[in-house]
DNA sequence: TTGTATGCGTTATCAC
DNA sequence: GTGATAACGCATACAA
């Protein structure tokens, strides 16, 4: 047979605690019954020789992975990589471990992360967007995918509404209070003539927030001519920007599907065309990412209390393993206005 | 006992195929024997069920997780996300599945994340810097732990030294080539008094770059008065940076320890003193982030190719699983310099 | 409250 | 080349 690996003794510190090895899986779950004192001291003698319950073992006979996947489409992205950051402490402290795979958005290979399901997730939240719902769910067993979404009517509306039970529990997102307030200070400070740079027309974010940020834009007064083309990146915000106010130029004020190609944005304005920024254009991004405080951008920007949503999807994750039956759960959170220098 | 879940079939593939359940153990383990046409079988008939051998029970018994494990101080930094995000998919793309943890550097609280242990990792990678070298290997059974370590000597005194068999196998980065260039760059544009802002002082990281760094400034007759204290930070950098100049008004180079903490530099240097880069400062960084291609930055540094670093982590795992028993393995990469806007 | 016995799903061993 | 069978380490139902 295999060698035993050196480091599973579970019999071990039955022996030296004087105990069944019963009682030391026992004792390392508080939902059993066991003499406080014999726990405690089996824990000492499990800390001293330092037995840890093997979870392979543990997920196969209690059908708990003690495992968080997160599906992104790039960690490189700073939005990403900034909210996994606090996501993965959270998690590490309750006692799961965090599963990161990468699926590019527009073209997931399902084959390619089917070994995926082999882990057995308790969890999964799917920030990949614009995957196939049912290529997603085919991915795990008992896992039911939690997917931040963005809602632009009242909550009591969707409870109605055929977005329930849809076999996904949701992260909410109500992206209105931030854009509102976006839109009105654009207004307020004399802008006349706006413009949308869009992220990945192929994902559902993309297109949500241009619907809500459009119909505001159009409340507040405030013309808006087209879309520009996007694909959330730098270098192509720098590259449309340029090529639009070349034909543009009485455009005074821009708003971008997220922060990163807001920056594309404001370098395409400031160094290839020679104009200033709030002074002739006015910028505003989403997401609100630390490198939107570095004062060469000091973007104004509509984002979210990160750690507010990593909390809600705490709590998703674990309402949902206490009653794995239960109907579609969600939370909800809002977006604000970050006032910076972008906008005077 | 425990309900079945729903993904676990393995009999069910060896009944639908009429083989036994050897047979279906062994299609999906490509060094045994079965015959071809009988593998084929199996393998369409478990993907028509969407059947996975799961990985928990494969674990225990084959003494191979699939899975690797990255220790992290923090990942929204930029670096640190850019190099997971080309790790990860590497790694997926053959059958592995990516454990992150977030350790920061100075305060690492084992016992916070001993459940590493139990995860059993096959390979751990260790970012994580100023780490107890016992207490990471504490949170391992049978995984040697790779690090990123900075040489600066050469191959041949190193596999003599005292650094073979430490019981880590090692990234090793020769930090010279890159170095050595900067230097010479900044010499050859006329600087006379360069600063070096340092990183976090309590990491190994900023100690070899400093080290190297003063050196080749000697070398190349840069006169370095003092090292302005950091901690790879923007926010320090910027404070620490306006506070410095507005004392020492003449130096006309700085040298920072990661890209981010020179952009907090060069934004203190333009937008809180008044000062040009690159023509009253010029200033150089490390790691070559993506944002150091910004046009607001537009940064010349001193990095690394990252696709190079992923393949040589992967050699090292797939190196050590086959061999687990052999002395201390280390690959060797180097760095360069990339010439962009902040030096002429 | 505690110990004993069983089974989780897979791979490795050993006969064939 | 193939199939039966014994582990792997643990949690739990059940008996005590």
């Amino acid at each position: 047979m295999v060698k035993n690996f050196e480091g599973s003794r579970a019999k071990e510190v039955a022996e030296r605690a004087g105990v069944s090895r019963s009682a030391v899986s026992r004792a390392f779950n508080p939902d059993s019954y066991l003499d406080p004192k014999k726990r405690a001291r089996i824990l000492k003698v499990a800390g001293e020789i330092g037995y840890q319950p093997n979870m392979a073992a543990r997920a196969m006979v209690s059908n708990r992975s003690h495992l968080v996947a997160v599906l992104l489409p790039a960690l490189q992205h700073p939005w990403e990589s900034q909210e996994l950051d606090v996501l993965i402490g959270e998690l590490q402290a309750i006692g799961f471990a965090t599963l990161v795979y990468k699926i590019p958005t527009a073209d997931l290979q399902i084959a390619q992360v089917s070994h995926l399901r082999a882990y057995n997730p308790d969890s999964v939240i799917v920030y990949s967007d614009g995957l196939p719902t049912e290529g997603v769910k085919s991915l795990f067993n008992r896992a039911r995918p939690i997917y931040p979404v963005y809602v632009d009517a009242d909550a009591c509306d969707l409870a109605s509404d055929s977005n329930i039970n849809q076999g996904f529990d949701r992260l909410e997102i109500d992206q209105r209070p931030g854009i509102r307030r976006a839109m009105g200070m654009l207004a307020g400070s004399g802008c006349k003539t706006m413009v949308w740079l869009a992220g990945d027309d192929s994902t559902q974010s993309n297109i949500d927030r241009q619907k809500v940020v459009l119909g505001y834009a159009k409340q507040y007064g405030l013309s808006v001519s087209e879309s520009i083309p996007g694909d959330y990146s730098y270098e192509r915000a720098r590259e449309e920007i340029c090529a639009y106010f070349r034909a543009h130029p009485m455009v005074d004020a821009l708003v971008a599907a997220n922060d990163v190609s807001a920056f594309g944005a404001m370098d395409a304005l400031r160094h290839d065309l020679g104009l200033k920024v709030p002074e002739d254009v006015k910028v505003v991004g989403f997401d609100n990412i630390r490198q939107s405080n570095w004062k060469s951008y000091d973007l104004t920007t509509v984002g979210m209390d990160i750690h507010q949503r990593v909390r809600a999807l705490v709590r998703l994750i674990r309402s949902r393993l206490k009653e794995p039956d239960a109907p579609d759960l969600y939370e909800r959170v809002e977006t604000r206005l970050i006032v910076r220098g972008t906008v005077i």
